[in-house]
DNA sequence: ACAGCCATGTAACTTGTTACATGATTTT
DNA sequence: AAAATCATGTAACAAGTTACATGGCTGT
């Protein structure tokens, strides 16, 4: 995490700016996914400020509050940069958490959970296509990020395919005793 | 996110349980990524409990206390499965966000960015894939945890390529005017 | 006796997030 | 004049997380 934080010195990385500005900006590059709070900005400004990230005195021509990076700040972000986001860092997968969790809970009919989530992600899918379509050959940044929701929903719907295969094969081990290979069980073809 | 909190829930679901109790079988399932510290499983407790989502008064043969679903509990719990996870929801990709403001950064090489987070990436996969051949057969919710890990580190490792050529074409289509179409212009091939 | 696990909890903190208040400037 | 946008901020809270305190019980 830390994506607001270290996303508001990366833009300051480029030059000073104020608050309303910087939510402009990160919105604009991330795209309308995620949107940011401006109260969020100041919250986070104000953290920046109290570690000695940024500094935020001067008044521009205009009577808006800029904000510059420090040192300290320089070394955070490039410190950013310089480092691979690793996955134990990321916050716990809900879906991931969710469906091995499923597995076992009485009455929670695991097939439906998957199929419900299926049909959201490529939902999903559909409208990160269109939005592709739309978006400018300009606007690389948000291309890129639209590219990467693309990459993680196909991913997903991917994994929840090979869920439900690998439910089947440990259902088909538990239950039946294995079957004589001349007679290929009908499995029950609806519900 | 919540994953913690409608975890412990979905856990209440099967059975009572005990705090202790809890974290041992949250961890079994998803297994030893995002371990779950102790604590953390009594102060979500205690939040469930205000929430009126838990009761957890009585005590054990042992001297274990003992936490029960409410209704309002069961209900949370079972709206949380009957309910996709909508990438909305999530929390912002935190190397997605990197990857849009590096690209203008200055001073920041977004190629060695991209490269030091694939080499991260295929390093991670490295282990899932020994993990897995580590984990039985038998720990079904494990596995498919580990599953998904490997789906969405693959998928990352693919973006990453994707990106670095998007990157490529950009900046050819941006520094020098078409090239003339009968000399292919040889890239430079190492480093 | 000591190490180590079982077990429960609390204090303190971080980041994320929203709802609200307040005013200036610009557009309609 | 009214509506919208620019602009700054604060109060309050949710969820995650860790470090620490405390005690019982078990095996060596």
């Amino acid at each position: 995490m830390m994506s607001v934080r270290h996303g508001l010195l990366a833009l300051l990385l480029e030059q000073p700016r104020h608050g309303y500005e910087l939510r402009a900006e990160f919105e604009r590059r991330t795209g309308s996914t995620w949107p940011l709070n401006v109260g969020q900005v100041y919250t986070t400004l104000a953290r920046l400020e109290r570690d000695g990230a940024v500094e935020g005195g001067e008044e521009n021509d205009a009577g808006q509050k800029q904000y510059v990076l420090t040192g300290p700040g320089r070394a955070e972000i490039e410190q950013w940069f310089a480092t691979p986001v690793r996955r134990e860092s990321r916050p716990r997968d809900e879906l991931s958490v969710k469906l091995a969790l499923a597995v076992t809970a009485p009455g929670v009919d695991v097939r439906a959970v998957l199929q419900t989530q299926r049909t959201d992600s490529l939902r999903a899918l559909q409208d990160y296509t269109r939005l592709k379509a739309r978006a400018g050959e300009d606007d690389l940044a948000w291309l890129l990020v639209l590219d990467g929701l693309v990459f993680q929903t196909e991913a997903e719907v991917r994994w929840l395919d090979h869920c439900e295969s690998r439910l089947v094969r440990a259902r088909a081990a538990a239950s039946p005793p294995p079957a004589p290979a001349s007679v290929p069980a009908r499995q029950q073809a609806h519900r």
